[in-house]
DNA sequence: CATGAATGAGATTTCATTCAT
DNA sequence: GATGAATGAAATCTCATTCAT
């Protein structure tokens, strides 16, 4: 109880924390004092800032990773070896990505840390999410690439990191953003609307026609659509 | 001379680190030592590191504003009033884009930038790039709305976004992308390369159809094709 | 059984690394995860650090003082009120002390606790020792000037010291000047040879002729041979 | 001025409280507090304790080395190629040492700190005295060498650190044997003084007849007088 | 008998900034 | 116009110890 209390109480603060200013900008005596929590106790159970930062991560991860397995494992069983449309896997994903914090509220802020974890200089917690969770990705990109069996391989990855780019960037920068759309557009954005505005955008470019061929390694304007 | 040496070798040395490493995590000490600069320079000549980032980012937009009116106003002149088409305008903002760090062979850390702009805690960053250019942005979006006229003007905000996000964050993210990419599909991947594979994705993604409305007709401007 | 374990495993384990590093830069965290044993353990068993310090100590020293007060009763029963020569004194000495530590190989650790005992500051320490181990030195000092009588005392006591200081030093330092001297000499050196080489040296330093006298006189017991 | 007295302060409030402690038991702050010095002055200034601890030991070594280096450099002039006795060397190190902290009036301290030196597990230390002074140390055994050509390699590398030991265990514990010394025999003890007490004690010990060979023959250079 | 949790104190180090020159 | 010195604040982390169970 008392320790649940506390690591718990950490990673509620610590996530929303870091969620709002980032890692570097987020103190552990930031942490330890919304959360009144001994600063000690940060180092105590979690041995380090860097560990913290990963814990945060973890507790998002974990289930997600569990989840979307589970979702994979359940559409392949439906479709009996038959390949799987490309909407029905983004639709998989989409739906996962929205299970897991949902009981928590706190979409956005897993969102946020997505984010981060792109684009902040934490070597670390690039290295420990791959490498805990690479398979999960590494299996979904194989079963796009089975719905889109005419897309070379190197144009699929392309477009998975411009839709990637697309969906934590909007996502992440979603608080800015909504407040503008707000005030210009008198529209009350909820994460789902993202979502319902974010799956036509996503399938059109996905199943974009092919850019022109490069030309012996310079630009011509040949196509190959 | 010696003077504006120094505030060059600043300059130079910081949106480097910046890029690198983002701001919090660059320390004066960091920039002043790189570049072979007094510690106090920084706040002599700049006044603070807030300001320093502030120059750092002005060094690039400067220029492009300049640059990008210019380019929107002799587009306007060849259309005499008729509507420019939306390839064009994104072609027009692409080249622009890609002429202004062209010298400095830097456009990567431009991007790095960018994203960090977006993706830090830098409130006061957000609120001088809006202030300071938010002009030339406006004109773009309105230069849009002319040539998209069948999309609502929510969705067109959103679009937007989310094709800024595909770019940022690939541009931005370049330089990991670019090794996976040689290592698995032996492509050399220069930034012209993905403009090429960008162009038909953006194109297809602002066309998109349109998500189906919300069930309850919350939104009057969100309206089936 | 359980309890005896936990205390035999914290101190033979915080014995090593006293004597590796020091007393304050060995941290009871060190000491109970390399003896994997509870971190609340020591304070359990001992009381404090301190007290788990001066039983490392009375661990070694507290045989030693019985040996060495039962080998000092046999060779004053042996030499039946004469005087025992300082070379026999000195041998009895060396022999207890590798006596001691020989069953655990540890002669090296003793030195070097001995050595730190004398080096670091802790008062409580030597406080410590002189007290519960005064006595058999006092016992011994005396035999010592009986055997010496032509020294006066305070030139007995400083030479007392100064093979003390040779000794010690010697042999806490054993790990680094053996390495040296097998790479300058090729010789493998051990305790018994060491133990060997210092016996000449002692009673030759022991046996010295007394330095000259003060040129004012000060000291009348201080004269030339 | 300022720099000089800031930097000077620091050394002086250092060598005083890591000769009392030791290093791991003087803290950054108890020096600074002392030395009425703001607290972040040492890193300012030195960079890390590690090199204030470098610092301290460089002030006297480093004019130890200098005056040692031209002693024996007008000691060789005087015997032209003829060997240098043992006592003229021994004297002329004696003599060298005193000088060095002579205006400072601190021998003990550097005593102390030489034993620190020692015993304490500062690594970094132990490198950075090898590298930077052993050069002196080569030159003075080489000429040790010379005086004693009876004695073999490995036992005059012993007998010459039987000797550190003794010197080094006896200035650096000062303090506490004087104060019993000055109880015992009514001795008001000054450095001085020992010297002229260890100077026969050294001498005799460098020239103890050899030990008796090991049995086996096994070192060919331990040979019996 | 033993332990996991917790904590207050204090360690070193780094930071952006200021100031006298 | 520029800089070396200095500094107050705050960073992360480690420490020995205590306490409830």
């Amino acid at each position: 109880m008392a320790q649940s209390d506390t690591v718990t109480r950490i990673l509620d603060t610590a996530e929303v924390l870091f969620a709002e200013r980032g890692f570097a900008e987020t103190s552990l005596r930031n942490i330890t004092s919304k959360a009144r929590v001994n600063l000690a106790a940060v180092n105590y159970h979690f041995g380090s800032k860097k560990a913290l930062i990963q814990a945060v991560f973890s507790r998002y991860l974990d289930p997600f990773t569990q989840r979307f397995h589970t979702a994979l494992d359940e559409l392949e069983a439906q479709h009996e070896g038959r390949v799987i449309p490309l909407e029905t896997l983004l639709e998989t994903m989409a739906t996962t990505v929205l299970a897991v914090p949902a009981e928590r509220n706190s979409l956005k802020v897993f969102m946020r840390l997505l984010g981060l974890a792109y684009s902040q200089a934490q070597g670390h917690l690039r290295r420990h999410i791959q490498q805990e969770y690479g398979d999960v990705f590494t299996r979904f990109t194989e079963l796009v690439r089975q719905a889109t069996p005419d897309l070379p391989d190197a144009e699929r990855f392309w477009r998975l990191h411009f839709m990637l780019g697309t969906v934590i960037f909007t996502l992440s920068g979603l608080d800015a953003l909504r407040d503008i759309a707000e005030k210009d557009y008198h529209e009350q954005v909820t994460v789902r609307d993202l979502v319902r505005r974010l799956r036509p955008v996503v399938v059109a470019a996905m199943n974009a026609p092919l850019p022109p061929a490069l030309e012996e390694g310079k630009y011509a304007n040949a196509q190959a659509s």
